[in-house]
DNA sequence: ACCGTGACGAGAT
DNA sequence: CATCTCGCCACGG
């Protein structure tokens, strides 16, 4: 038994990093750590962006609303351009400067806490 | 097959 | 405070 409850293998594991990141709202943004979090691997948020670092091929998919915890936008060499996650989060009326988030706390979206209007 | 690296983050120093 | 250490593990050289 390994020492994460859920024993994800590669494919399971990205296809839900995937799918939960597909959930966060426009305009909102989540973290690595916070999605590792709620697929029960709290330690593993290295490997979520991992995973987002292969979905540049998939389109709508929100890759850009996803920042490390201190709201730093740390992937953006990994879109087409480099700014180009900037641009989109821009696009959503996300305030960033210097490559970070401007008030991360009032847009963070947590997967767990996944609030219902 | 080994090794360094990396879209991270929490705890220790 | 800042900086370091370590857990994590897929991937390319």
């Amino acid at each position: 038994m390994s020492r994460n409850s859920l024993n994800f293998n590669k494919k399971t594991f990205s296809a839900h990093v995937i799918a939960v990141v597909r959930l966060i709202p426009y305009g909102k943004v989540s973290t690595y750590g916070a999605i590792a979090n709620c697929l029960g691997v709290k330690r593993s948020a290295r490997m979520v962006g991992h995973v987002l670092s292969k979905t540049t091929g998939l389109i709508d998919f929100p890759a850009h609303r996803v920042v490390n915890r201190a709201g730093y936008l740390t992937g953006k060499h990994h879109f087409s351009s480099s700014n180009e996650m900037e641009n989109r989060l821009i696009a959503e009326g996300v305030k960033i400067k210097n490559d970070k988030i401007i008030d991360f706390e009032a847009i963070f979206w947590d997967p767990l806490i996944q609030i219902e209007p």
